[in-house]
DNA sequence: CCTACCGATCGGTAGG
DNA sequence: CCTACCGATCGGTAGG
C-alpha cells in the first residue's frame, strides 16, 4: 500500500475507534492492531496520537462549513435555504458517520492552539445556522419564533443525529432528510402558538 | 468530614471531572487532589474508578426515570403529560447538570453488566416518553405525525439540553421548560404540515 | 515497518 | 488518610 494510502487508512481506522470508545479511550496500539502494524511503526506515517483527532475535526469541520456555506451564499427563500441546510447536514453525517462523530463530540479532548480552531469553526457552522434562522424571521416565514429555542431545536437534532442514524436503516437518507425537515419546518413555521394554552 | 460526606463530596467530584473531561480522561489522581488527598486515599472510600461512574449514572437513571414515571402513571390528558414531561427532564438536567451529563454521555465507559444494566435503563426512559407520545397519537391529539421523527425530535433534544443548558444563564427553568414545550408541541400538534410543498 | 526500548503515568494495594 | 509501593500500560523514539 503507498504510503498516502496507508495513512487514510489509519485515519479511517482511528475514526471509527474515536467514535466508538472516544479519544482518551482509544490506545495507539488499539489503532495500530487493526491496520495490522506494531505501535511503533505507526509514527513512520503520523507525529502523535492527536494529531489523528485534530486532522479527522479539522476535515469534518471543513465539510460541514463547506457544504453550509453552499446553502447561506444561494439566493433561494428562508424555507428553502433551511430545508436545504437540514438536508445537507444529513448528508454529511450520512457520507462519514464516525467523523461527524468525532467531530461532535471528542473534538473537546483537542488541546492549546488547535482545540481554539476547532471551537471556532464550530461557532462559525453554529452562526451560519443562525443566520439562516435570522433571514426567515426577517422576512416573516418563521412567525412567531423564539430565536433561541429554534436554535436549540436545530441544533440539537443536528447534533443528535449521528447517535440515531443508521447507515442501512429502513430510510433512506432522502427520506430522513424530508421527514426530519418537515417537523422542524413545521415548529418554525406554525402559527398555531398561540392556541395552545400555557398559563398555570 | 464524615466518611459518607467524605464519599458523597468524592462523588461530586468526579461527576464534575467526568462530563468535563470525560471518565478516560478523567484520572484517579485528579479526583483526589480536588479532594485535597492522595490517590491511594480515595481507596478508603471506593473500590475502584469505575464504581465512581457506575454510581453516578445509576443514580442519574434513577432520577430521570422516576421523574417520567410520575408523569406517565398521571391521568393527565397526553398533551399535558407531554408539557409535564420536558418541564420534569428540564428539571432534572437542571438540577445536576454534570450527573445529566455523565448519565448521557459517559454511560458508555461501563463494562461488562453494568454497562448492560444502564443501557437497559436508558432503553426504558426513552420507552416511557414513546409511551406518552403514543397515547397523543392514540388520542388524535397528535395527528399525522411519524412517531420515529417525533421521537427523534424529542429524545435529540432532550440529550443536548445539557450542553445547552446555563445555570445562571438570563432565562429561569421554568421559561426554559414553557418555551421548549411550546416549540415542541407545535410541532407535534400543528395541522399545517401538509400546506408545506415538499416535491421536487 | 520491525526490534527493542524508554520514562511517565495509570489504577490500585499493603501496612500502618 | 499517608507512606511507599506495584505491575501494567501509556504515547512515543532510535536504529536498522
Amino acid at each position: 500500500m503507498s504510503k498516502i494510502g496507508r495513512r487514510e487508512e489509519i485515519l479511517q481506522i482511528a475514526s471509527r475507534l474515536f467514535s466508538q470508545k472516544g479519544y482518551h479511550g482509544t490506545t495507539i496500539r488499539n489503532i495500530s492492531d487493526e491496520c495490522g502494524i506494531l505501535a511503533g511503526s505507526l509514527y513512520a506515517h503520523i507525529n502523535s496520537k492527536e494529531d489523528l483527532l485534530y486532522e479527522i475535526t479539522a476535515r469534518g469541520a471543513k465539510t460541514f462549513l463547506n457544504s453550509l456555506r453552499k446553502v447561506t451564499e444561494s439566493k433561494l427563500e428562508p424555507k428553502e435555504k433551511m430545508r436545504l441546510a437540514l438536508r445537507e447536514h444529513i448528508k454529511v453525517v450520512a457520507e462519514d458517520i464516525d467523523a461527524a462523530t468525532v467531530f461532535f463530540h471528542e473534538w473537546k479532548a483537542l488541546t492549546g492552539e488547535r482545540r481554539q480552531e476547532i471551537q471556532q469553526k464550530r461557532d462559525e457552522y453554529e452562526k451560519l445556522w443562525e443566520e439562516i434562522l435570522q433571514a426567515g424571521i426577517n422576512s416573516g416565514e418563521f412567525p412567531k419564533l423564539d430565536k433561541k429555542f429554534a436554535k436549540l431545536l436545530i441544533l440539537s437534532t443536528g447534533n443528535y443525529l449521528y447517535q440515531w442514524y443508521k447507515p442501512n436503516g429502513e430510510l433512506s437518507q432522502e427520506e430522513i432528510a424530508d421527514q426530519f425537515s418537515q417537523l422542524i419546518l413545521t415548529a418554525l413555521t406554525s402559527n398555531k402558538v398561540d392556541e395552545i394554552e400555557w398559563k398555570e
